[in-house]
DNA sequence: ATTTACTTACCGACCGTTCAGTAACCATAT
DNA sequence: ATATGGTTACTGAACGGTCGGTAAGTAAAT
């Protein structure tokens, strides 16, 4: 007994370790990750906790419940990319058509190809049971989306290189083929072997999306 | 106490009716409405069975189990949809470019403005969920429409109406919009007080669309 | 020695699933 | 027409496993 006190005084790396600041967002990572992977209802806290390298009860020293770290994940993983996007498109100095590649190739890099892709996807899906939380992702991104494509649709209107269409409403197509992509992807990624050829679609849809709003 | 006999002799209507034959296709109709609205593991089937008129107990008298009722959903309903899309594309003698608009129109009548619409959202939240059923829907349901799409691309290409474009992406173009606006509109129906313009969607993204893959 | 981040063991509610019992229906007889 | 007996579609209550949430206890840090 003794002895096993005295080794355990002496080299025995601490089992864990105490690090009060980094949890949380380790904590969000990891149920990023299972939210995606299970859907809100189907995850356990249990498996969060365990990805996250901690237990069940640290996830409630840190969040109030379930649902407060579901609205934790959403809030904190994808605000910052539309935040991104806008300043891009202030910064940004060349034509309507060369931003509107720049931002669907961008939304590709920040969403379409990092963890955040399952965010759209849960959105979608749990839009239902979390009416405070869909308000919210509504407002602070697919509106703020929509009217950052919207303004650059304007500005190649006014500047003659685009056609008169309805600028809402293209700004939405600039975006859906995207959205959708992301979504789709993960889902049959076990169906398509091959997998999906991320360059040709890009490709394409911004050849046929600048060729069909074109001015002639 | 006789009274209360005589009573139910004559005339009291039975508290249920035995009905074999309608009850599958009714829980089935039930059961869609309910896994659209809540996602399947928050789906009870006490819920299901109270929407379709019968008890717990009822419903497994016809499905074996949650999973087999939410894979009957799936089977039984979308299947039919893509056959009428087929034969239309048989039996049509106009365009390349008037079979697009009437295929796209045509998903969205018999797609989007249905109950089918919660389909789609229902296969992309749950396919990490159920491997074998989206296979199935891959091969009898996204395959399937794109090989007729392509099919009416390629079409278009041969022909000169349209430009020598990659077929199966531009099959993908076509109808991702459309997807995405099916899935999108439900989920934040409630956030879209004004409504979201179906007709102006259409009209732009086909419009948009056949501009696009136009022979200049 | 004290504080507190973290673990562990537990509770209670919920819900899929089961099954014994019941009521509707039907065939046959009166 | 009414009664009777048999079949089965359907009900309803109970079971048992699972998991969100809690709180007592432990070990790291200072």
């Amino acid at each position: 007994m003794s002895h096993a006190v005295a080794q355990s005084k002496r080299k025995s790396p601490p089992r864990w370790k105490r690090r009060k600041a980094a949890r949380p967002a380790e904590i969000v990572a990891a149920a990023l990750e299972v939210f995606v992977e299970r859907g809100f209802a189907a995850t356990k806290l249990a498996d969060v906790a365990r990805r996250a390298g901690v237990t069940k009860g640290t996830v409630y020293l840190y969040f109030e419940s379930k649902e407060a770290l579901f609205k934790a994940v959403v809030r904190e993983t994808i605000v910052p990319v539309i935040a991104q996007g806008e300043a891009l498109a202030r910064s940004f100095t060349g034509s309507a058509r060369e931003l509107v590649e720049r931002l669907v190739r961008e939304y590709w890099r920040l969403v379409g190809e990092t963890a955040l892709a399952g965010i759209p996807k849960l959105m979608l899906a749990e839009a239902a049971t979390f009416p405070e939380l869909t308000r919210f992702y509504y407002d602070e991104v697919v509106t703020r989306g929509h009217r950052l494509m919207a303004g650059v649709i304007e500005r190649g209107i006014q500047n003659g290189e685009f056609r008169p269409v309805d600028v809402e409403v293209a700004a939405k197509l600039a975006m859906s083929p995207l959205m959708h992509a992301v979504v789709v992807r993960r889902a049959f990624a076990s169906c398509m072997p091959e997998g999906f050829n991320v360059r040709n679609y890009l490709d394409t849809h911004i050849d046929l999306y600048l060729h069909g709003i074109a001015k002639h």
